[in-house]
DNA sequence: AAATAACCGAGACGGTACGTCAAGTCTTGAG
DNA sequence: CTCAAGACTTGACGTACCGTCTCGGTTATTT
């Protein structure tokens, strides 16, 4: 990858000392930060390596000694966002619990998805690996935000259909995107209900 | 609209003889042409008006005196594509219907929409209005494919949930789209099976 | 050339007329004119395309439409340089006629030519096509300087060497460089008149 | 000096032991040759310091350490360089001696001169202290490629002008560099003899 | 023997300028 | 007024070197 996941993490053993000055990781983090500000502000577009470089204080071939391009930048700054953590289910019945569930998720997705998708859209025809990479990230990131929550959810052991958790994943995001790139419209209290009501809860109970 | 066109259409009436030489239509064809080509070829970003001018043979001028930008164009070219129209359900059975209507809209999916995501993303930020005019095409093509065929499907009288053509419209298109984005995997037989038989005829059924 | 000298100049007939919009000529003169400017000022190590097209208010593609590199930029403005014109002989003898040119001459030389000098020494290796361009200009410039000025200087009909004039040609400007490039002092009265005297009439005068 | 070196080489007296690492003189070795080998075969402008360290095998730091730009390194390279001496008299008479002598001569400002010119234009304006440095190297070489040899030539008593040696000095060097230079052509046998005949054999003779 | 100090390689750092590309605007001559 | 052609300004791209600055590690002399 452009950034080294490095590896070599759990050897234990003395990792071999690499010669020369070692990166500053004060500038890894300032990098990371003023992407992900200009990402929000401006967007995918109309964000360039110059104004990353500008907010940052970093030098461009600092930032271009660490990511090959904008995806890759990008892709690296989406990747070290703060993760936040689903709510615990905490309703005492499913439909409670789902409501709370998709509300965080649409927020999370509105909130941090959007700018991503950008950045895969323009790679994908550049780069294969690299759209891989975001697709990665947004896939994992999808089935942190829906299937361990689910499980929770459904402890109580209603009699729900067999692979719920993997529906679940497989729908409440799908629906959310659509709405919120294609529709253009936002994931209000009415349309959560709906969703939950109309789409997921008839689902999951189908057996 | 972003194209001024349209203007003096069919009034009926005398148009006003408006001064000067008048629009060459054929290169309003072969503009929009170009750019859907290319759209194919090397997706949104790397679609530029100058190589649009190079293959339709137009000077840039004559483009941007139909469309003020890149967004635009690309707007109304898939705006322009030629319409296809869905298939007639005639498997006897809803699953099969389902089945038909399933394989043909994740093709047109496949082929048509993605390219107009991108300069969705593109526009969102910096013309609300353009980003607005795409959706309404997007939807608008997204309820051609799932409404009425889906009305048709279901002549049969099965037992099916109310407002199930909505609620198919409204979960089909997001869940392939979602695939093909952000999977990344192609729509192939084994994935619409399970589209149909694990998701859709469940939620269509409930009452 | 990197600048088309165009030619056609004296068809006296039509030239055919190039399709487009002609280039803006008042942006070759601010272009030439900031070189030349920062030429004298700075050098042309320090030259910087970037500050000439700060200078000049032109753009750098403007610049670089008109000249492929640094080096056929400043040889075009050197080359566009208004050409002095010698003086005349006044002095009645040549010994004073011989004063006059070598003063002129040597002040021309310091003033236009070495500027030029590191232009031809950058692209020498780089692009010969280039080098040879220079070299030209130095020579016709050292030509116009030496040849025709020195044929009326010896109108008197004395008993000259044969080829006077080309010995003039070849042996005062190697000099009069050499002193300021090498010797890296000024070309002062004193040793014009060493030159003139010791080197320039001995060697005129024999046979 | 650029190069802090030269000092406490040769006094005899006990040089004040300064502490830590002594340099290490193969690295000096190293880096001139380099220096002079890309001086070759790239000329002055495109001779960067990052090869120069990777022919080397020296780090950048250690470059800078013994020069303070490209300019004091290229100085030192050339003052570096092993001084041919020049061939002894033998044709027996002036003509013959003299052939000889412009023919070496030329040979050594073709190879080794040329490179140099290069950082003295450049380092001219930035820094007069590093092109007195250039000069006096440049007229160092020059004086001994020309006046000892010439005395040596002239021993037969012939009737020479006075400070003829001085002549020869002045007017040969500048008439071969301005050749390589600025015509940009070879110093082959037949230029060396009109150099001889028609110039110096005449300016010399002269009284 | 230890401490100190300068050396060395490697390479990261903030910069400047490069030469290129595409965007969207402007200007010509011809129809 | 339209068209093709192409010049124009603007702004960002990604690259190459510049000269400086850490690093880990290596010799030397001095305590």
């Amino acid at each position: 990858m452009a950034s080294a996941s490095s590896g070599s993490r759990s050897t234990g053993t003395v990792r071999p000392p690499v010669p020369g000055r070692p990166r500053d990781t004060s500038r890894d983090l300032a990098i990371l930060e003023a992407t992900l500000a200009l990402l929000t502000e401006v967007g995918y577009e109309q964000l360039s390596m110059e104004a990353v470089a500008g907010r940052s204080g970093a030098a461009k071939t600092t930032i271009y000694r660490r990511y090959r391009d904008k995806a890759a930048l990008v892709t690296a700054a989406v990747e070290h966002r703060s993760h936040a953590t689903p709510p615990e289910p905490d309703a005492g019945d499913l439909r409670g619990d789902l409501l709370g569930l998709v509300t965080w998720l649409s927020q999370q997705i509105a909130g941090q998805e959007i700018g991503l998708l950008g950045a895969l859209f323009t790679g994908m025809r550049s780069d294969a690996r690299l759209a891989e990479e975001m697709r990665r990230i947004l896939r994992r990131d999808e089935a942190a935000m829906t299937d361990e929550p689910l499980r929770k959810a459904i402890r109580h052991g209603e009699h729900l259909a067999p692979r719920a958790a993997e529906l679940f994943a497989e729908v409440a995001p799908a629906i959310i995107v659509h709405r919120i790139v294609i529709a253009g419209e936002p994931c209000d209290e009415a349309f959560i209900e709906h969703l939950v009501d109309d789409i997921l809860l008839p689902l999951l109970r189908s057996h």
